[in-house]
DNA sequence: CTTGCTGTTGACGGTCCGCCAACAAGCTAC
DNA sequence: GTAGCTTGTTGGCGGACCGTCAACAGCAAG
Protein backbone atom coordinates (compact mmCIF):
# COMPACT_ATOMS: atom_id res chain seq x y z
CA UNK A 1 0.00 0.00 0.00
CA UNK A 2 2.16 2.43 0.81
CA UNK A 3 5.31 2.58 -1.58
CA UNK A 4 8.18 3.92 0.61
CA UNK A 5 7.35 3.60 4.43
CA UNK A 6 10.21 6.36 4.69
CA UNK A 7 12.39 5.33 7.20
CA UNK A 8 12.18 6.77 10.89
CA UNK A 9 15.90 8.10 10.46
CA UNK A 10 18.59 8.37 7.50
CA UNK A 11 22.39 7.12 7.49
CA UNK A 12 24.69 9.99 6.92
CA UNK A 13 28.34 9.62 7.14
CA UNK A 14 30.13 10.07 10.07
CA UNK A 15 32.13 13.28 9.18
CA UNK A 16 28.74 14.53 7.71
CA UNK A 17 26.86 14.01 11.27
CA UNK A 18 29.89 15.31 13.00
CA UNK A 19 29.38 18.53 11.20
CA UNK A 20 25.83 18.51 11.52
CA UNK A 21 25.48 18.05 15.28
CA UNK A 22 28.91 20.72 15.32
CA UNK A 23 26.62 23.19 13.74
CA UNK A 24 23.25 22.99 16.04
CA UNK A 25 25.56 22.95 19.44
CA UNK A 26 27.27 26.06 17.98
CA UNK A 27 23.83 27.51 17.61
CA UNK A 28 22.75 26.95 20.63
CA UNK A 29 25.74 27.80 22.58
CA UNK A 30 25.72 31.31 20.91
CA UNK A 31 22.12 31.93 22.13
CA UNK A 32 22.34 30.48 25.68
CA UNK A 33 24.86 29.68 28.50
CA UNK A 34 26.66 26.44 28.56
CA UNK A 35 24.55 25.07 31.51
CA UNK A 36 21.41 25.79 30.29
CA UNK A 37 21.82 23.90 27.06
CA UNK A 38 21.57 20.44 27.81
CA UNK A 39 22.46 17.58 25.30
CA UNK A 40 18.53 16.57 25.14
CA UNK A 41 18.67 20.03 23.51
CA UNK A 42 20.95 19.89 21.04
CA UNK A 43 20.28 16.50 20.24
CA UNK A 44 16.62 17.59 19.40
CA UNK A 45 17.89 20.50 17.29
CA UNK A 46 19.93 17.95 15.27
CA UNK A 47 16.73 15.24 15.09
CA UNK A 48 19.10 12.89 16.27
CA UNK A 49 19.05 10.44 19.76
CA UNK A 50 20.94 12.15 22.43
CA UNK A 51 23.48 8.87 22.92
CA UNK A 52 24.67 10.13 19.49
CA UNK A 53 26.41 13.21 21.40
CA UNK A 54 28.49 11.31 23.47
CA UNK A 55 29.44 8.43 20.37
CA UNK A 56 31.06 11.27 18.57
CA UNK A 57 32.38 13.59 20.90
CA UNK A 58 32.80 12.06 24.02
CA UNK A 59 31.50 14.00 26.94
CA UNK A 60 28.99 17.32 26.34
CA UNK A 61 32.07 19.74 27.20
CA UNK A 62 34.50 17.89 24.83
CA UNK A 63 31.17 18.75 22.28
CA UNK A 64 31.79 22.45 23.57
CA UNK A 65 35.50 22.57 23.11
CA UNK A 66 34.86 22.01 20.10
CA UNK A 67 32.70 24.59 19.27
CA UNK A 68 34.85 26.83 20.90
CA UNK A 69 38.16 25.96 19.08
CA UNK A 70 35.94 26.28 15.64
CA UNK A 71 34.90 29.58 16.94
CA UNK A 72 38.22 30.99 17.84
CA UNK A 73 40.62 29.58 15.13
CA UNK A 74 39.48 32.12 12.36
CA UNK A 75 41.35 32.77 8.93
CA UNK A 76 44.12 34.65 10.13
CA UNK A 77 45.62 38.21 8.68
CA UNK A 78 48.36 36.14 6.33
CA UNK A 79 46.41 37.04 3.50
CA UNK A 80 46.94 40.30 3.85
CA UNK A 81 49.59 42.30 1.95
CA UNK A 82 53.23 42.97 2.80
CA UNK A 83 52.38 45.70 5.59
CA UNK A 84 54.89 47.87 4.43
CA UNK A 85 54.29 51.63 6.03
CA UNK A 86 54.45 53.07 9.63
CA UNK A 87 53.97 51.82 12.44
CA UNK A 88 50.83 53.62 12.78
CA UNK A 89 49.52 52.36 9.67
CA UNK A 90 50.15 48.89 10.68
CA UNK A 91 48.55 49.31 13.43
CA UNK A 92 45.67 50.74 11.65
CA UNK A 93 45.12 47.93 9.28
CA UNK A 94 45.70 44.93 11.85
CA UNK A 95 43.21 46.94 14.07
CA UNK A 96 40.88 47.21 11.16
CA UNK A 97 41.18 43.86 10.05
CA UNK A 98 40.17 42.30 13.78
CA UNK A 99 36.97 44.24 14.10
CA UNK A 100 35.74 43.05 10.68
CA UNK A 101 36.69 39.52 11.52
CA UNK A 102 34.87 39.83 14.63
CA UNK A 103 31.91 41.60 12.68
CA UNK A 104 31.19 38.73 10.80
CA UNK A 105 30.98 36.08 13.72
CA UNK A 106 28.87 38.44 15.84
CA UNK A 107 27.44 37.59 18.57
CA UNK A 108 28.53 34.05 18.84
CA UNK A 109 32.16 35.09 19.07
CA UNK A 110 31.16 37.16 21.65
CA UNK A 111 29.72 34.46 23.45
CA UNK A 112 32.25 32.09 23.61
CA UNK A 113 35.01 34.35 23.89
CA UNK A 114 33.75 36.75 26.78
CA UNK A 115 32.99 34.99 30.42
CA UNK A 116 30.63 33.00 28.19
CA UNK A 117 32.49 29.51 28.58
CA UNK A 118 32.04 26.82 30.65
CA UNK A 119 34.03 28.33 33.80
CA UNK A 120 37.43 27.96 34.76
CA UNK A 121 37.45 24.87 33.27
CA UNK A 122 41.39 24.57 32.69
CA UNK A 123 41.26 22.82 29.31
CA UNK A 124 38.51 25.29 28.11
CA UNK A 125 40.64 28.29 29.13
CA UNK A 126 44.04 26.17 27.45
CA UNK A 127 42.12 26.27 24.28
CA UNK A 128 41.24 29.91 24.66
CA UNK A 129 44.51 30.34 25.80
CA UNK A 130 45.83 28.80 22.90
CA UNK A 131 43.98 30.77 20.24
CA UNK A 132 44.80 34.15 22.35
CA UNK A 133 48.11 33.28 21.90
CA UNK A 134 48.39 32.67 18.20
CA UNK A 135 46.28 36.03 17.62
CA UNK A 136 49.42 37.93 19.98
CA UNK A 137 51.99 35.93 17.53
CA UNK A 138 50.09 37.12 14.37
CA UNK A 139 49.60 40.15 15.86
CA UNK A 140 53.34 41.03 16.40
CA UNK A 141 54.61 39.27 13.23
CA UNK A 142 52.11 41.20 11.30
CA UNK A 143 53.44 44.55 13.11
CA UNK A 144 56.93 43.22 11.69
CA UNK A 145 57.77 42.61 15.37
CA UNK A 146 60.10 39.57 14.80
CA UNK A 147 62.51 40.43 17.89
CA UNK A 148 64.74 38.43 19.55
CA UNK A 149 63.39 34.78 20.90
CA UNK A 150 64.89 35.67 24.53
CA UNK A 151 62.30 38.43 24.90
CA UNK A 152 59.39 36.71 23.33
CA UNK A 153 57.82 34.87 26.16
CA UNK A 154 57.52 37.97 27.77
CA UNK A 155 55.90 40.03 24.50
CA UNK A 156 53.50 37.28 23.62
CA UNK A 157 52.16 37.66 27.34
CA UNK A 158 51.71 40.97 27.02
CA UNK A 159 50.54 41.04 23.42
CA UNK A 160 47.87 38.32 25.16
CA UNK A 161 47.23 41.26 27.39
CA UNK A 162 46.34 43.68 24.80
CA UNK A 163 43.86 40.63 23.62
CA UNK A 164 42.12 41.12 27.15
CA UNK A 165 41.29 44.61 26.12
CA UNK A 166 40.45 43.49 22.37
CA UNK A 167 38.03 41.13 23.67
CA UNK A 168 36.43 43.65 26.06
CA UNK A 169 36.09 46.95 23.87
CA UNK A 170 34.30 44.61 21.76
CA UNK A 171 32.09 43.45 23.88
CA UNK A 172 31.18 47.37 24.79
CA UNK A 173 30.96 47.37 21.08
CA UNK A 174 28.89 44.80 19.65
CA UNK A 175 26.87 44.06 22.98
CA UNK A 176 26.22 47.29 25.02
CA UNK A 177 27.05 49.01 22.43
CA UNK A 178 28.32 51.66 24.60
CA UNK A 179 31.13 52.08 22.14
CA UNK A 180 30.99 52.62 18.14
CA UNK A 181 33.17 51.12 15.70
CA UNK A 182 35.50 54.49 15.64
CA UNK A 183 34.96 53.82 19.07
CA UNK A 184 36.88 50.85 19.48
CA UNK A 185 38.99 51.53 16.78
CA UNK A 186 40.64 54.16 18.52
CA UNK A 187 40.84 52.88 21.58
CA UNK A 188 42.75 49.85 20.86
CA UNK A 189 44.97 51.60 17.71
CA UNK A 190 46.17 53.81 20.21
CA UNK A 191 46.65 51.38 23.04
CA UNK A 192 48.33 49.03 20.62
CA UNK A 193 50.50 51.55 19.29
CA UNK A 194 51.80 52.80 22.56
CA UNK A 195 52.26 49.36 23.68
CA UNK A 196 54.67 48.67 20.66
CA UNK A 197 56.62 52.04 20.54
CA UNK A 198 56.70 52.77 24.71
CA UNK A 199 56.21 49.61 26.89
CA UNK A 200 58.35 46.80 24.60
CA UNK A 201 61.52 48.93 24.45
CA UNK A 202 61.63 49.68 28.11
CA UNK A 203 61.09 45.86 28.65
CA UNK A 204 63.96 45.46 26.89
CA UNK A 205 65.75 48.33 29.25
CA UNK A 206 63.91 46.60 32.17
CA UNK A 207 65.75 43.13 31.36
CA UNK A 208 69.02 44.30 31.01
CA UNK A 209 71.36 43.62 34.45
CA UNK A 210 72.14 47.29 35.19
CA UNK A 211 68.03 48.98 35.84
CA UNK A 212 68.12 52.29 37.67
CA UNK A 213 65.00 54.42 36.64
CA UNK A 214 63.23 52.07 34.57
CA UNK A 215 59.92 53.70 34.58
CA UNK A 216 60.50 57.00 34.64
CA UNK A 217 58.78 59.36 32.66
CA UNK A 218 61.16 59.36 29.43
CA UNK A 219 58.70 61.63 27.35
CA UNK A 220 57.66 63.77 30.87
CA UNK A 221 57.33 67.50 29.39
CA UNK A 222 55.79 66.45 26.30
CA UNK A 223 51.96 68.20 27.51
CA UNK B 1 27.48 9.02 82.67
CA UNK B 2 28.11 10.97 80.08
CA UNK B 3 27.59 14.43 81.13
CA UNK B 4 26.60 16.24 77.95
CA UNK B 5 24.78 14.38 75.26
CA UNK B 6 26.46 16.71 73.10
CA UNK B 7 23.80 17.64 70.42
CA UNK B 8 24.34 16.66 67.29
CA UNK B 9 24.20 20.11 65.43
CA UNK B 10 24.61 23.02 67.19
CA UNK B 11 22.14 25.80 66.56
CA UNK B 12 23.17 28.99 65.09
CA UNK B 13 21.93 32.67 63.97
CA UNK B 14 20.78 33.20 60.21
CA UNK B 15 23.57 35.54 60.19
CA UNK B 16 26.35 34.06 61.76
CA UNK B 17 25.44 30.59 59.37
CA UNK B 18 25.21 32.06 56.20
CA UNK B 19 28.74 34.08 56.85
CA UNK B 20 30.34 30.33 57.27
CA UNK B 21 28.41 28.78 54.30
CA UNK B 22 29.35 31.85 52.93
CA UNK B 23 33.01 31.59 53.49
CA UNK B 24 33.00 27.56 52.68
CA UNK B 25 31.63 28.17 49.28
CA UNK B 26 34.04 30.97 48.35
CA UNK B 27 36.94 28.70 49.18
CA UNK B 28 35.66 25.55 47.34
CA UNK B 29 34.54 28.01 44.33
CA UNK B 30 37.86 29.43 44.30
CA UNK B 31 39.88 26.29 44.01
CA UNK B 32 37.72 24.52 41.28
CA UNK B 33 34.96 25.25 38.76
CA UNK B 34 31.56 25.86 39.30
CA UNK B 35 30.40 22.69 37.75
CA UNK B 36 32.88 20.86 39.58
CA UNK B 37 32.00 22.13 43.17
CA UNK B 38 28.75 20.18 44.26
CA UNK B 39 26.46 21.58 46.63
CA UNK B 40 26.61 18.39 48.57
CA UNK B 41 30.77 19.78 48.57
CA UNK B 42 29.94 22.75 50.18
CA UNK B 43 27.26 21.35 52.42
CA UNK B 44 30.00 18.63 53.89
CA UNK B 45 33.04 21.91 53.83
CA UNK B 46 30.04 23.47 56.06
CA UNK B 47 29.37 20.64 58.28
CA UNK B 48 25.59 21.15 57.15
CA UNK B 49 22.60 19.59 55.24
CA UNK B 50 23.24 20.30 51.99
CA UNK B 51 19.14 21.58 52.09
CA UNK B 52 20.42 24.68 54.19
CA UNK B 53 21.83 25.88 51.79
CA UNK B 54 18.78 26.03 49.73
CA UNK B 55 17.19 27.77 52.80
CA UNK B 56 19.55 30.61 53.04
CA UNK B 57 20.54 31.26 49.16
CA UNK B 58 18.08 29.84 46.97
CA UNK B 59 19.38 28.09 43.96
CA UNK B 60 23.20 27.49 43.47
CA UNK B 61 23.84 29.78 41.21
CA UNK B 62 22.39 32.33 43.73
CA UNK B 63 25.43 31.55 46.42
CA UNK B 64 27.61 31.43 43.37
CA UNK B 65 26.34 35.24 42.67
CA UNK B 66 27.04 36.08 46.36
CA UNK B 67 30.57 35.15 46.16
CA UNK B 68 31.06 36.88 43.19
CA UNK B 69 29.95 40.13 44.33
CA UNK B 70 31.77 39.77 47.93
CA UNK B 71 34.69 38.89 45.69
CA UNK B 72 34.54 42.01 43.28
CA UNK B 73 33.27 44.67 46.14
CA UNK B 74 36.80 45.12 47.40
CA UNK B 75 37.45 48.09 49.60
CA UNK B 76 37.28 51.28 47.34
CA UNK B 77 40.26 53.65 46.64
CA UNK B 78 38.93 56.86 48.19
CA UNK B 79 40.99 56.10 51.21
CA UNK B 80 43.80 57.63 49.24
CA UNK B 81 44.90 61.00 49.85
CA UNK B 82 44.00 63.91 48.02
CA UNK B 83 45.83 63.06 44.86
CA UNK B 84 47.48 65.81 43.43
CA UNK B 85 50.08 65.75 40.96
CA UNK B 86 50.82 65.16 37.58
CA UNK B 87 49.02 62.73 35.22
CA UNK B 88 51.33 60.33 35.00
CA UNK B 89 51.97 60.14 39.40
CA UNK B 90 48.22 59.70 39.46
CA UNK B 91 48.43 56.97 36.80
CA UNK B 92 51.39 55.24 38.52
CA UNK B 93 49.13 55.52 42.09
CA UNK B 94 46.31 53.95 41.02
CA UNK B 95 47.76 51.11 39.17
CA UNK B 96 49.84 50.46 42.32
CA UNK B 97 46.63 50.46 44.28
CA UNK B 98 44.85 48.11 42.11
CA UNK B 99 47.59 45.41 41.96
CA UNK B 100 48.43 45.47 45.55
CA UNK B 101 44.24 45.00 46.47
CA UNK B 102 44.28 41.97 43.59
CA UNK B 103 47.51 40.57 45.30
CA UNK B 104 46.33 40.40 48.46
CA UNK B 105 43.13 38.43 46.88
CA UNK B 106 45.42 36.24 44.76
CA UNK B 107 43.71 33.30 43.15
CA UNK B 108 40.25 33.56 43.58
CA UNK B 109 39.68 36.60 42.61
CA UNK B 110 41.56 35.61 39.20
CA UNK B 111 39.23 32.55 39.10
CA UNK B 112 36.10 34.81 39.97
CA UNK B 113 36.90 37.59 37.51
CA UNK B 114 38.69 35.85 34.88
CA UNK B 115 36.38 33.23 32.40
CA UNK B 116 35.89 32.03 35.88
CA UNK B 117 32.21 32.27 36.04
CA UNK B 118 29.53 29.55 35.65
CA UNK B 119 29.43 31.16 32.32
CA UNK B 120 27.24 33.57 30.24
CA UNK B 121 25.31 34.09 32.46
CA UNK B 122 23.07 37.43 32.63
CA UNK B 123 23.22 37.44 35.93
CA UNK B 124 26.53 36.50 36.61
CA UNK B 125 27.47 38.97 33.64
CA UNK B 126 25.24 41.99 35.02
CA UNK B 127 27.44 41.56 38.41
CA UNK B 128 30.48 41.66 36.89
CA UNK B 129 29.93 44.46 34.96
CA UNK B 130 28.37 46.33 37.28
CA UNK B 131 31.68 45.65 39.08
CA UNK B 132 33.62 46.97 36.63
CA UNK B 133 31.60 50.01 36.10
CA UNK B 134 32.00 51.17 40.07
CA UNK B 135 35.72 50.28 39.15
CA UNK B 136 35.77 52.39 36.19
CA UNK B 137 34.06 55.24 37.77
CA UNK B 138 36.27 55.31 40.83
CA UNK B 139 39.28 55.14 38.30
CA UNK B 140 37.73 58.55 36.65
CA UNK B 141 37.54 60.39 39.79
CA UNK B 142 40.19 59.27 41.34
CA UNK B 143 42.30 60.69 38.74
CA UNK B 144 40.16 63.97 38.70
CA UNK B 145 38.62 63.69 35.32
CA UNK B 146 35.10 64.56 36.03
CA UNK B 147 34.06 65.54 32.49
CA UNK B 148 30.46 66.63 31.21
CA UNK B 149 27.76 64.19 32.22
CA UNK B 150 27.35 63.99 28.58
CA UNK B 151 30.08 61.96 27.37
CA UNK B 152 30.52 60.36 30.40
CA UNK B 153 28.70 56.74 29.39
CA UNK B 154 31.34 56.61 26.74
CA UNK B 155 34.08 57.39 28.69
CA UNK B 156 32.82 54.84 31.51
CA UNK B 157 32.75 52.50 28.77
CA UNK B 158 36.34 53.04 27.55
CA UNK B 159 37.51 52.31 31.19
CA UNK B 160 35.54 48.76 31.48
CA UNK B 161 37.18 48.17 28.38
CA UNK B 162 40.95 48.95 29.91
CA UNK B 163 39.32 47.05 32.65
CA UNK B 164 39.92 44.07 30.35
CA UNK B 165 43.27 44.91 29.68
CA UNK B 166 43.63 45.17 33.35
CA UNK B 167 42.41 41.63 33.93
CA UNK B 168 44.01 40.30 31.35
CA UNK B 169 47.02 41.85 32.62
CA UNK B 170 46.71 40.46 36.33
CA UNK B 171 45.92 36.86 34.84
CA UNK B 172 49.38 36.79 33.28
CA UNK B 173 51.13 38.04 36.18
CA UNK B 174 49.32 35.75 39.04
CA UNK B 175 48.59 32.33 36.98
CA UNK B 176 51.09 32.13 34.30
CA UNK B 177 53.63 34.27 35.54
CA UNK B 178 54.67 34.96 32.47
CA UNK B 179 54.43 38.97 33.39
CA UNK B 180 56.47 40.27 36.17
CA UNK B 181 55.01 42.75 38.66
CA UNK B 182 56.80 45.44 37.12
CA UNK B 183 55.84 44.32 33.48
CA UNK B 184 51.93 44.38 34.84
CA UNK B 185 52.45 47.41 36.19
CA UNK B 186 54.36 49.22 33.53
CA UNK B 187 51.69 48.07 30.95
CA UNK B 188 49.00 49.20 32.43
CA UNK B 189 50.02 52.51 33.14
CA UNK B 190 51.18 53.21 30.10
CA UNK B 191 47.89 52.41 28.41
CA UNK B 192 46.20 54.17 30.82
CA UNK B 193 47.86 57.24 30.35
CA UNK B 194 47.71 56.98 27.01
CA UNK B 195 43.61 56.67 27.09
CA UNK B 196 43.19 59.32 29.40
CA UNK B 197 45.45 61.53 27.57
CA UNK B 198 45.24 60.67 23.98
CA UNK B 199 42.11 58.89 23.34
CA UNK B 200 39.49 61.04 25.60
CA UNK B 201 40.16 64.79 23.89
CA UNK B 202 39.81 62.58 20.60
CA UNK B 203 36.59 61.25 21.80
CA UNK B 204 35.31 64.58 22.36
CA UNK B 205 36.39 65.87 19.01
CA UNK B 206 34.36 62.88 17.89
CA UNK B 207 31.59 63.69 19.08
CA UNK B 208 31.79 67.05 17.61
CA UNK B 209 30.03 67.62 14.34
CA UNK B 210 32.38 67.98 12.19
CA UNK B 211 34.92 65.35 12.33
CA UNK B 212 37.29 65.67 9.76
CA UNK B 213 40.85 63.83 11.14
CA UNK B 214 39.80 63.10 14.33
CA UNK B 215 42.55 59.60 14.27
CA UNK B 216 45.55 62.11 12.98
CA UNK B 217 48.66 61.53 14.50
CA UNK B 218 48.75 64.61 16.60
CA UNK B 219 52.02 63.62 18.68
CA UNK B 220 53.57 62.20 15.43
CA UNK B 221 56.90 63.14 15.31
CA UNK B 222 57.65 61.80 19.08
CA UNK B 223 60.04 59.31 18.70
C1' DC C 1 15.69 -11.98 -0.89
C1' DT C 2 19.44 -12.70 2.38
C1' DT C 3 23.51 -11.30 4.76
C1' DG C 4 26.50 -8.30 7.17
C1' DC C 5 28.49 -3.89 8.40
C1' DT C 6 27.86 0.04 11.09
C1' DG C 7 25.40 4.29 12.04
C1' DT C 8 21.78 4.98 15.34
C1' DT C 9 18.50 4.30 18.95
C1' DG C 10 16.44 3.81 23.59
C1' DA C 11 16.73 2.55 28.21
C1' DC C 12 19.36 1.86 32.51
C1' DG C 13 22.12 3.52 36.45
C1' DG C 14 24.13 7.27 38.66
C1' DT C 15 24.76 12.10 40.15
C1' DC C 16 23.05 16.46 41.21
C1' DC C 17 19.65 19.77 42.60
C1' DG C 18 15.20 22.25 44.50
C1' DC C 19 11.57 21.45 47.65
C1' DC C 20 9.21 20.48 51.93
C1' DA C 21 7.34 18.08 55.90
C1' DA C 22 9.20 16.46 60.07
C1' DC C 23 12.59 16.97 63.71
C1' DA C 24 15.22 18.88 67.45
C1' DA C 25 18.11 22.68 69.72
C1' DG C 26 17.59 26.01 73.01
C1' DC C 27 14.97 29.67 75.17
C1' DT C 28 10.86 30.86 78.17
C1' DA C 29 7.24 30.32 81.56
C1' DC C 30 5.65 28.07 85.42
C1' DG D 1 13.17 20.74 86.70
C1' DT D 2 9.95 20.35 83.08
C1' DA D 3 6.56 21.30 79.71
C1' DG D 4 5.91 24.10 75.66
C1' DC D 5 6.98 26.91 71.93
C1' DT D 6 9.87 29.06 68.30
C1' DT D 7 12.61 28.28 64.49
C1' DG D 8 17.05 26.69 62.78
C1' DT D 9 18.07 22.26 60.69
C1' DT D 10 17.66 17.73 58.75
C1' DG D 11 16.74 13.98 55.47
C1' DG D 12 14.32 12.05 51.85
C1' DC D 13 11.35 12.55 47.61
C1' DG D 14 10.81 13.71 42.75
C1' DG D 15 12.72 15.48 38.69
C1' DA D 16 16.42 16.77 35.36
C1' DC D 17 20.58 15.73 33.28
C1' DC D 18 24.36 12.91 31.63
C1' DG D 19 27.52 8.69 30.20
C1' DT D 20 27.23 3.97 28.78
C1' DC D 21 25.97 0.04 26.22
C1' DA D 22 23.42 -3.72 24.16
C1' DA D 23 20.08 -4.05 20.70
C1' DC D 24 18.13 -2.26 16.45
C1' DA D 25 17.75 -0.82 11.68
C1' DG D 26 19.33 1.61 7.30
C1' DC D 27 21.52 0.21 3.29
C1' DA D 28 24.86 -1.79 0.25
C1' DA D 29 26.77 -6.28 -1.44
C1' DG D 30 26.11 -11.00 -2.92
Amino acid sequence: MSPALSPRWKRLEPDERREQILECAARLFGERPYAEVSTTDIAKEAGVARGLLNHYFGQKRDLYLKVVKRMLLMPGLEASVTMTGTLRERVEKSVEWYLDTVATHGKTYVAVTGMGGIGADPEVERIISEADDVAAARTLEFLGLKIEVGSDARHRAMMRSYGGLVKATIREWIRGGTLSREDAHLLLSEALIVIVRDVFPQLAQQAAPARGEARAPKSGPKR
